[in-house]
DNA sequence: GGGAAAATAT
DNA sequence: TATATTTTCC
């Protein structure tokens, strides 16, 4: 016998707080300066608070043309250590899945149908600058696996 | 390209 | 240790 949750939702609800109203999705494709307009970007700050980075960057100035998305740190192990630093920390870096974008996947996943979402749409629509189809695809999963997984204490009632 | 599982990082 | 995110394989 499973710990019913009686609110499972409940977990998420304080995540996604309901007054942040988010636009509604449409069939047109959501701008990227919408995007810009919650949370992914700044405008203020000057990095990104969904991304961070493994290590601390210094007080560097950071250029202000891609403020999102730089290009990582390739420089770190160019000439330094003879060790030969493993391709593992030298990929994007570790993507933070805020409440933002959660509330923005679900609301695309949403509107698309949870039958008939697929990674590439669903980036599409969401058209966050840096998002990559894997990390669509990676979230997707686990998305299914939370929804499948809290399903059965859902229907768990009529069933009973 | 999509989905699931393993691997790795926090 | 558990959870989150990435990476790899089918």
């Amino acid at each position: 016998m499973r710990e019913d949750d009686s609110n499972w939702f409940s977990k998420w609800e304080e995540e996604f707080p309901s007054s942040e109203d988010l636009m509604p999705i449409t069939q047109t494709l959501i701008t990227p300066d919408l995007a810009i307009a919650f949370d992914i970007r700044s405008p203020h700050s000057h990095h990104t608070p969904s991304l961070q980075h493994h290590q601390q960057p210094p007080s560097i100035s950071m250029p202000s043309s891609q403020p999102n998305f730089e290009e990582f740190d390739s420089t770190e192990l160019g000439g330094g250590g003879g060790s030969d630093e493993p391709p593992r920390t030298l990929k994007r870096p570790w993507l933070v899945w805020t409440s933002h974008l959660h509330k923005r996947f679900m609301d695309v996943v949403a509107h698309l149908g949870i039958k008939n979402v697929i990674p590439k749409t669903i980036m599409q629509l969401m058209s966050v600058d840096g998002l990559t189809h894997e990390n669509i695809a990676s979230h997707l999963q686990k998305y299914r696996i939370y929804m499948k997984t809290y399903a059965w204490s859902f229907f768990r009632q009529w069933w009973k």
